[in-house]
DNA sequence: ATGGTCGGCAACCGA
């Protein structure tokens, strides 16, 4: 089973892309995030006729996530039990036997902005979301665009960059409380080494080719999950040809 | 050089 993750920034965009890219990577569950595409306007069809079934939660120009899979889904929930405003953001769906959680997690805009108060409050409820649904046992994925780099070598300068959104120790120990209630890094299990990124801010000329990029996008399992992984890897292609979004795919193959 | 460029959507906002 192979599952993936990709900040697609516009799905319509990136449609005719997306699809051949997800068949020729043979990819069987994707995780989108920022759709940009309210419900009635999401390209369903076009994904049906290349055999996944789409299950999608968007709003007008900003966020919105979809779950693209070849399997069918059983029980659905979007957004936080409390707060189903967050629908564009977090979709929980039971598939092929596995929770698939897909996670837009708010980028922060700026440390002195209520928006920030707003990404640490989410990851806050994120960990009470996992621990009130979940036994560290269950097969559960956490995946998508956590808007966070979570160790130094996730970061193109981390002298520099700590204290940005993204790379905040407020930030960061939240992250790591989650992964303590029970999840595993799939890409950090499999691999160790530095400057393997999945993000380049377009606006900095060449970013890819100076290596000024961050780890934001992750595959997370549960131990029993973990340790089917057979592999885990960001796709090669750097922002998917000539229409770029500033993300690359992450890709995670499972014994299952 | 706190810049730069995309995408949505129709003026700027978000990243």
């Amino acid at each position: 089973m192979k599952i993936a993750s990709y900040n697609v920034n516009s799905i319509r965009v990136r449609l005719p892309l997306l699809l051949d890219w997800l068949s020729k990577n043979h990819i069987d569950l994707l995780c989108v995030q920022e759709t940009k595409v309210q419900d009635k306007d999401f390209p369903a069809e076009a994904f049906e006729q290349n055999g996944y079934n789409c299950i999608f939660k968007g709003q007008k120009s900003y966020n919105g996530v979809a779950i693209l899979s070849r399997y069918q889904a059983g029980q659905l929930h979007f957004g936080f039990e409390d707060e189903p405003t967050d629908g564009p953001r977090l979709i929980r769906a039971q598939l092929n036997a596995i929770t698939v959680v897909n996670t837009y997690v708010p980028q922060g805009v700026a440390t002195d902005s209520e928006k920030f108060r707003y990404k640490l409050r989410w990851l806050e409820r994120l960990l009470a979301f996992f621990k009130k649904n979940f036994d560290k046992k269950d097969p559960v994925l956490w995946v998508g665009d956590l808007n966070l780099a979570r160790l130094p070598i996730d970061v193109y300068d981390p002298e520099r960059l700590s204290g940005h959104v993204c790379y905040h120790p407020e930030v960061t120990r939240r992250l790591e409380k989650i992964m303590q209630w029970g999840f595993v890094d799939l890409f950090r299990q499999h691999c160790t080494e530095p400057r393997q990124y999945t993000f380049w801010d377009y606006r900095l000329p060449n970013a890819v080719k100076r290596h000024l990029g961050w780890r934001l996008d992750y595959i997370m399992a549960t131990k029993s999950l973990a340790d089917k992984s057979t592999n885990c890897y960001i796709d090669k292609q750097p922002r998917l040809a000539d229409r770029p979004s500033d993300h690359t795919p992450i890709i995670a193959e499972l014994k299952i």
